[in-house]
DNA sequence: AAATAAACGAGACGGTACGTCAGGTCTTGAA
DNA sequence: TTCAAGACCTGACGTACCGTCTCGTTTATTT
């Protein structure tokens, strides 16, 4: 997560079950307070764990919240379930099942609002937890393309600019639903929003 | 923006000034400081305005915020440009602009983040940001039904669901762009995606 | 109290009845908060008066409740009890009898207090609640010296000190035994104070 | 002053420095500015510590400067100075030289009004004040009775409350000359005074 | 009767200090 | 060298009172 460094052999060493310890209760301090309440002595309190230990590890709230939402996302999967639309709506219900987690609506806004003045932080989410989104949006169009679903783009730059724009229109659809209107993202919207994706992607330009 | 109460003929009146006051001053220090270094006792020195008057008016930061970030909403328009795609390209360049702006940037997903835990400022958020947008987004459809782009809807839940479907799709997407994934939403990638959008609602569902 | 001014006859008449509920005010807030948490808001409220009403009266906290406390001693008075034993002792209960009212008690030390660092407040509180007492124990004096019971000063300057001395020596003991060491001045401890006073002023010398 | 408690052998210990330094900067304070218009702020600030420290150490304003003032009562002694004359002359004079003082002039009368409504603060003033003066005055009687000049008591209780007599009147004398009349007690006061108590307390009762 | 003028209630206003809380650092002794 | 503990400095919090002000209203006296 941090202190990449293979070194440091001298003194009492790093304890490894502190990391998890610390990244749980922030999980569960984010569950009961949420993102605003949530207070760095607590998280130690409940981690067992003194204030300095978690300051010698992470820089301040924001980077330990970023670390504690990205493992949420580490079960996102994309299993070949047949079709570009068993793909998307598959791995769009997975997303928002994620979303609609209290961890994760406390704490995903609340950082990435505060990455729009850090950009370190910025830097830190996309690498922990846009890049691994955008990673799996990819694979499913490149499978697709295989399956031949969609067609293969012949510019490069075309190809990155519509991977981009998928992505966004995906993750920006989901998060809006949830956490801005305020409603359950369920598999009869996901059914309806997937056709409208896919028929904009691949119905002919006309 | 509070207390529409006509009653109170009583006591020495609020200063309308203050409260036009307090919001420019809040947008300054957004921008500047950004959502997290923003303290209500720096808006009101900035004011010229005592503290208490600011909290007379405003429950917290997240009530007042919201308040200042939804001014800027009022200039969103949908002046009829001839076309479904014109005027779809319009109002998300509009909106862009807007999200662009730091005190847009600064202050939307923060007190989105705070809203998940806190039931009164989403209704506030829904009714001052929120619908306001939703409204375009039905305007601009039944424009598109009149001029013939878009079909008419038999049924009124299915119309209620597409509306909202249509509105999370545009606004999440852009949101996303500006503020997770960091990038402009410039002419070109309006285009994009409004190409894809239509496409999608247009297109003979095969 | 204030205003002496017999001029000012355009305009409507100041409120005889506000005066005394103010004052009154005051003594109830002073029983029940004490002078510490008593406000001049708290005082207007029960007086059934607006705050304005009051600081048009009054220049602040300290004068007013002087002026509150300082008709408790309205009630000392100094009947011709035969002896001058007898009328000290008299004199001294009523004093006590006061200081041993919670009104007086929380109010007069701490006006008191103000005044080290304020002569116009001195001036009013020797102006409205020393004089009186000290004017009692020089008619009390008098009259003893009437009645043969003490000495006729010559010098008097002299006179002057003496008279400045019992006062300090009678006021001070009952208010350090009522204030500062917290015990009753009882009957008992009435009688053992005033012997051993009058043995001081009356005893031989030598 | 407080935290007697030899325990606590963990965590960073308290700063010994800062309770002086705390404790003079009130001294200052109430110099300066008065017992009312003394800020713990500003205490803060003077002494070069923070706001919390001082709340850690002390529960308020009145606890602070009673312990500020005590300290002004140590220099308080009773060397042997002949005669039972000469001693209280000279104690009276050194505690009236002491009440002079304006850090003592501002809070000493302050804190005894709010310890009126407070019992625990009551129990600070006595013992860090009040018993302090009045083992002076009990082991200035014993001196005296050994020396033959007063007489010894057979009763304890009635020793006692002699003794509590003659405390309350000298201290109040004092208190009551200095503070309330608002007149030095310089040396001819004190020789007037002491004739007048000694020969009440010497004088055959007739 | 009308005009004038001050006092009145209500309550908003600019300030100041309150006592508390969280952030992030530092200091101790033990591991 | 890390750890738990907890004291430390900093700075913002939201509240309470202060004493002033601005309203509309009431109650006298003066025309």
């Amino acid at each position: 997560m941090q202190s990449r460094t293979p070194a440091a052999r001298t003194g009492r060493p790093r304890s490894a079950a502190a990391d998890a310890a610390i990244l749980a209760a922030t999980r569960a301090a984010l569950v009961e307070l949420g993102w605003s309440k949530l207070t760095l002595g607590d998280v130690a309190t409940r981690a067992g764990v003194a204030k300095t230990t978690l300051y010698r590890r992470w820089a301040g709230k924001n980077e330990l919240v970023v670390d504690a939402v990205a493992e949420l996302f580490d079960e996102l999967e994309l299993p070949d379930r047949g079709s570009l639309a068993a793909d998307v709506e598959g791995v769009v219900l997975q997303f928002a099942a994620i979303l609609a987690r209290p961890e994760a609506k406390s704490g995903l806004m609340a950082v990435v609002a505060e990455s729009t003045r850090d950009a370190a932080l910025r830097a830190r989410i996309r690498g922990s937890i846009v890049e691994r989104q955008m990673r799996l949006v990819l694979e499913g169009r490149a499978r697709a393309q295989r399956r031949g679903e969609l067609a293969l783009e012949g510019d490069p730059a075309e190809a990155a600019r519509t991977g981009e724009l998928i992505f966004d229109m995906v993750a920006g659809a989901v998060v809006h639903r949830t956490l801005v209107s305020g409603n359950q993202a369920d598999e009869e919207w996901v059914r309806g929003f997937t056709r409208v994706l896919l028929l904009g992607l691949t119905a002919p330009s006309a």
